[in-house]
DNA sequence: AAATATCTTAGAACCATTCTAAGATATTGA
DNA sequence: TCAATATCTTAGAATGGTTCTAAGATATTT
């Protein structure tokens, strides 16, 4: 967007988030945010900095994805039991989950409705209506 | 329902997913299906198993958790990452998931509609179409 | 620049789950 | 009914993703 600031994006984000603008985090927020909407794991997100040459340990993916999420920059996403998604598309939205590649696949939240669901059970308030459609590829 | 022959339902069970009627996995049908609706994890499943007296190790309650969801019995559902609930509802429904007490709650299939999703991407086809419905007690 | 607050890190710890391979149990077929 | 075969159960080790620890590094405030 801005080529001469390259880290003005990442830095206001830091920002908007009270999070100290270290080495590790603005870049870890150009990988995740400069690219569109995705969906990481740790792991991934992990090898992926190491390739880009930045040196941030495991630990401190951990740490920066749940400060992220926990500012509202990203979502957590579960779909499979011991495996965590973190998703930079953080608007009202749902998932495809593609099981034989472990992938992920956003839904715009717009055109979906859920119609028909129960009052929350007494004393609970809704706090996020998650739709997930399982898919396979029908190839395999 | 049957008082005499109090392991008749356990045993047409395995019969019907083809696993021999061991003592094991006919003390756990007992457990998981003889009190309607559960969602159950294999921990709980086995500090249940060892209070009713079943000398059960927690290898076989995976072995038979999964068994048991190959063959129809039960349903996984995925809501926290690293905790795996086994349902014994086996019929179209979706989930209330009560965050802060980590328990599910059945919402009927029948009544609930989701309208305007997309065509599955290229090539897949939809497995299942799960709705959570995330809540949390207001008390707290 | 000193004092303070926050951050990063390697490695250990953790916990749910899966694996292993050896003995036990159920089934089959003479 | 009994041996032969197939399947099952098990304790304990292994695995894999995630969190914890506590010590040194970096950022902020004064």
């Amino acid at each position: 967007m801005n080529n001469e600031r390259p880290y003005a994006e990442a830095l206001s984000r830091l920002r908007t988030a009270s999070l100290r603008p270290t080495r590790q985090r603005l870049a870890l927020c150009k990988l995740l945010f400069d690219a569109g909407d995705r969906h990481v794991t740790a792991e991934a997100l992990h090898s992926e900095a190491l390739a880009a040459d930045v040196r941030v340990s495991l630990a401190t993916i951990y740490n920066t994805l749940h400060q992220f999420t926990e500012a509202g920059l990203l979502r957590e996403v579960v779909v499979e039991s011991g495996k965590t998604y973190f998703d930079t598309n953080t608007s009202d939205h749902h998932h495809f989950y593609v099981e034989d590649e472990c992938r992920l696949v956003d839904i715009d939240g717009g055109q979906v409705k859920v119609q028909g669901l129960p009052d929350a059970p007494a004393g609970a308030e809704i706090s996020r209506v998650d739709v997930v459609v399982r898919v396979r590829s029908a190839g395999d």
